[in-house]
DNA sequence: CTACTAAATTGGTCTGACCAACAGGCCACT
DNA sequence: AGTGGCCTGTTGGTCAGACCAATTTAGTAG
């Protein structure tokens, strides 16, 4: 019949679904805003009419989108901007079941040029003083012999806040976290450290410059450099 | 003082944590399985020395990482490679506050040209069959006068499937659930939607030869053609 | 063996309660 | 004026028990 395809399949509706709906449509449309808060949970568990147990759990689902925070005596506070919370979701999501590593680090692969590029065209002079911050703090790192992993992560947030794109940061920190949960090895390596801190030492000027397809090439090269070291690591082990 | 940069904010661990990490540990290491029936909410709340409250809320934080599902009247039971959940629940991150349907579009940008690529390299024949059937959807759409939107979706759709790279596709797919979500109407345009049929079925023809960095070349061309009439239909608006 | 029915199972929701953490006011002391 | 301790109301976190509705399963009539 090919009526059967028209149908669409009925929709389970649980009420902490449509809680969660409600409070989302008020911070699209800027009734709430960063910082607000939330009325207490048993009135606004009468006011909705619904039970706190259902409003609980609409709760707990904001929470987990990083779109809420409670604090116990104090009360429930809107969120945006958050990104910890979102990230940690993403990388939840991403570091399920089959994902290898390798297919993390590919997705860091094809993205960071690309950000590179975007930062390159778009940085400011604050974005440029965040990256040599970042750059000195793993510097310092590196020449105490450690890893300079913190320094690292930092290079890479710092340029991907300068593509200005939220969407594109919070997958860039969603990644970084999934491989920092995996205890990734690969910067561990004296020499892998010191080639990363000039690579990013090139592309830190690439940016100044706004030279857009150069800082994507370097980026190119860096992660390629990356991998290679990773693979290396991997076998070894 | 030096000393108070060191000192760290303590976590409130609170129980639906825990309960998540649990269930998050047994699937991870193997002993639960995809399609296993997890015990009943009130069986697993006194196994687990806690309340039913705070067992769902646990439920919740899973279900809305697609990680389970439950059935009223069957159970619950383990979800992994469901990937819809996930996916919107990334999309529901990326498509807060913020973030402007150009930032997905942007994020999109980066990643398909890559994907093009790396599924030009690892295709299978079932791979290319699965494209060679979402390109009829959309030449069967777009002859009918329709936009074509659902056959060009199921065409990325597959492309991405065949990078054999699961975080890749859960991304990608996320992508999508924000754009559709946003009504994106860059296809509604009959120019448009041939335009997109001719390049998919380019692309389609190059990731047949395994010929990666014409895929990749091809998809980047596809891509700003898209922008290029989105940001038309935009500014029209 | 089939088809229908009734009971048991299970998730979804509700109610009311208690505990612990926190904010804010008050007060003694410095 | 400022500091620190104390009290108290507010609020999130948790718990226990109950009922409802959807679903499965077993049983039963045909």
């Amino acid at each position: 019949m090919a009526t059967q395809e028209q149908l669409k399949v009925i929709k389970r509706r649980r009420l902490h679904e449509d809680i969660v709906e409600q409070i989302r449509e008020l911070v699209r449309d800027g009734s709430l805003k960063h910082g607000d808060r939330l009325p207490p949970e048993r009135e606004m568990a009468e006011r909705l009419q619904v039970s706190r147990s259902s409003l609980r759990e609409a709760m707990r689902a904001l929470e987990l989108q990083g779109m809420v925070a409670s604090r116990p005596g104090a009360g429930t506070f809107i969120n945006t901007g958050q990104f910890d919370a979102m990230a940690s979701v993403i990388a939840a999501c991403l570091s399920d079941s089959e994902h290898t590593v390798q297919g993390v680090f590919e997705m860091r692969r094809i993205l960071e040029p690309g950000i590179a590029s975007l930062a390159a065209e778009r940085a400011t002079e604050e974005d440029i003083s965040h990256m040599e911050a970042a750059l000195d703090e793993q510097r310092e790192q590196v020449e105490r012999g450690e890893s300079g992993v913190a320094g690292d992560t930092a290079f890479h947030f710092a340029l991907a806040k300068a593509t200005y794109n939220a969407a594109l940061l919070k997958v860039v920190m969603a990644v970084a976290d999934a491989l920092h949960q995996s205890r990734d090895r690969s910067l561990q390596t004296q020499g892998r450290a010191r080639r990363s801190l000039a690579s990013h030492k090139t592309m830190l000027e690439l940016v100044r410059a706004h030279d857009c397809e150069g800082a994507r090439q370097a980026m190119e090269h860096h992660i390629s450099v990356i991998e290679t070291s990773h693979t290396e690591v991997e076998s070894a082990a």
